[in-house]
DNA sequence: TATGAATGAGGCTTCATTCAT
DNA sequence: AATGAATGAAGCCTCATTCAT
């Protein structure tokens, strides 16, 4: 009753108070998705529970409520974040593929993702669980429009580089497919714990891998 | 001296009646491990009970636990029935390639695995949930000796090609790597909702992903 | 129909084949209670299955239940036979003791259970799990008249050693308790994992405990 | 500051709602094992479920699991407490007999453990199975250690009385393995259901024994 | 009579989410 | 807003007993 109204146009005293809380409230989103991020990491996708997140960021179970319906919505949140991350890096790479850089899009995707296998496997773990479950299927929409709109760019390249007759003339999206496809294989060789024995220079063996994504159909010489 | 004689090489009596019992067994086992890989590829690896096993064969839950130990030994022994069929596919494959065709495992392997990819992706998870939760250790030990004497076989080949100059010299393993990733790329890819709307010619993207794979490293004109 | 009838005191040929089959019926239960009895021995009352039993005895489930209702009737069946012999072994001492060997049937009450510490404390428990379950009451109930007979003729005993000014003068039954209390933890101590550290000379202990009891209530010098 | 202050040292606002929950939490927990405890005595060890006790306390199954991580561990607490009970009446047993009553601790030993007999032999078994079962073996360890130092003390006072020629010479703890196996007979009498009939005057039975626990190895008069 | 496959009640434990304080 | 105790559905597995052959 006797607060001051809050509102962020008015600047009455009280309202930096509540600026720091509503602050502080925006902080504790953000440790709640770095903790979680951090657990998923080391125990993988099965095994994190609600109790265990907000026992890292020292809150209660209920508070994480306050932020996120669902746990589901936490891993949504950081699905996003990635993806985004990751979109931005690919604009980069088609940006410089309009100066002429054609590999930049392959190598920039590539790159990024292989930079972090571990979260990148993990996010991709991720999705399917949450397609498969059939959880928050619009925010699942919304994440594929975000990706249709790259790809289109990306066709878009393809499209010029097969015109210059420089790319073999299949439909343009099979080029984002293959990067896509060799780029996640190497993701999984990198996890697999089949191929820890064999593969003794696992550096040699990325480099190798993305020189095939970079080269796909590739009429120059290589 | 009235029953029928029975129909095969052993005529000692109730012998016949005990062999439809064990076929009827035997039968059972396959109708669970049917069932149990039915709706694993319906559901993922993370839902299906022992009780929608059992509902699905129509029989009692205890009788699921009276052919396999555990929910895993199922998981297993699909996985071991997996892998086994892919490895004979190989193993023909090299010996295509004993007789001149190089390029036969890599294309045996690559189809045997796109053929199902659904399966070909339940697999990949399953043995990885079942390593991580380091249950059945020994059978996955045996699994994987399975797949590392495939591996020297294969090797073997690369090794040649090398030595005659038409592969680019790389480690051996690196061709086997690079190989399985491309196809575990595909798989995925073939599997991936995000894709799902995007590539409307599925067969000739495998197509494309293959040849890429097909021809890894190689040196002649392509 | 044309079946010979079988009866004990029918001599016709058929009637040879019939004993036999009666007499093998009855190994089979002997055996059965020999299986139930080892397996009880080595893994405790808790865990024995009547899988595990028939499997020892190497027939088929079913079968046990041909021979025995239930589970429980087979352990009553043991511990009836037990406590028979314990009868029989303190009826002997009994006769001792009428011949002036008064402690006689102390002596062979304390030495018969302290024999097989294990079989005994089995037997114990055993016991007191039908009565908890209250599964046979009736076979129960016969099984303590069977002792109280005992106890009447050991009561004998002490009334007239009682009466000779030889013992303490206190109900009869108290000798019998007290005998029955001290072999009982002698049984306990000498199964107790918390003594097993401590107690180096076992059987002294045993022999000092039983001297205990031999020498209740004397008022001889000791 | 409308607030009503706290009526302890603490008065920062909220700190006595939060010690009430804590009260609550703690009070909670006594439910959970005095359920427990009367569930046990009523049953058995053997048939005791979580669902009961939660049922006795009017709380959720889940709940139970709040308080303690494992069934066995509301077991080893209620054992643990038991113990703790026995050891301080033993140690002051002890300390009388540091003043010359050398009965003491024969008598606060033996009278601690037939005053509730009951509970005495539940808690004989619980150790026993837990034992077996190999859980929870540090518990168990540290309850050994908690027991070991007592039997230490009690074999000071006994060698003691040795040395003063009071005592028949044998080991000590010969005394003590006795001492405790009698009592241990006489809680197993008394809870006896084949003495139930027989024995008319318990505590005049429980006396006897007791009195001839007090008197082992004792070569004084009595 | 002998068999052993089939049953299903019942036990323990986990964990996302709710809600009273 | 923050808390964390409470919940209870759901999952896996065991085993005495039944019953069709």
């Amino acid at each position: 009753m006797n607060q001051p109204k809050s509102n962020t146009w008015d600047n009455r005293p009280g309202m930096e108070k509540a600026r720091q809380k509503v602050e502080k409230f925006k902080q504790r989103e953000a440790s709640i998705l770095d903790a979680a991020l951090e657990l998923l990491i080391e125990q993988g996708e099965e095994s994190v529970t609600v109790e265990q997140i907000a026992a890292k960021v020292d809150i209660g179970k209920g508070t994480i409520y306050k932020h996120f319906t669902s746990k589901t919505e936490i891993y949504m949140r950081l699905l996003f974040d990635y993806e985004q991350a990751l979109a931005n890096k690919l604009k980069d790479g088609i940006a410089l593929a309009a100066k002429g850089d054609f590999k930049a899009p392959a190598r920039a995707y590539f790159e990024s993702r292989i930079a972090d296998p571990v979260k990148d496997r993990l996010f991709q773990r991720l999705e399917e669980k949450i397609i498969t479950l059939n959880q928050a299927p619009e925010l699942m929409a919304e994440l594929h429009q975000q990706r249709n709109s790259i790809e289109a760019s990306l066709n878009d390249v393809f499209e010029q580089r097969i015109a210059e007759g420089k790319l073999k003339n299949v439909p343009p999206y099979f080029y984002y497919g293959a990067y896509w496809a060799i780029t996640q294989g190497a993701v999984e060789l990198y996890h697999s714990k089949s191929f820890e024995g064999l593969v003794h220079d696992m550096d040699g063996m990325m480099d190798f891998i993305m020189d095939i994504g970079v080269h796909i159909g590739n009429r120059e010489s290589h």
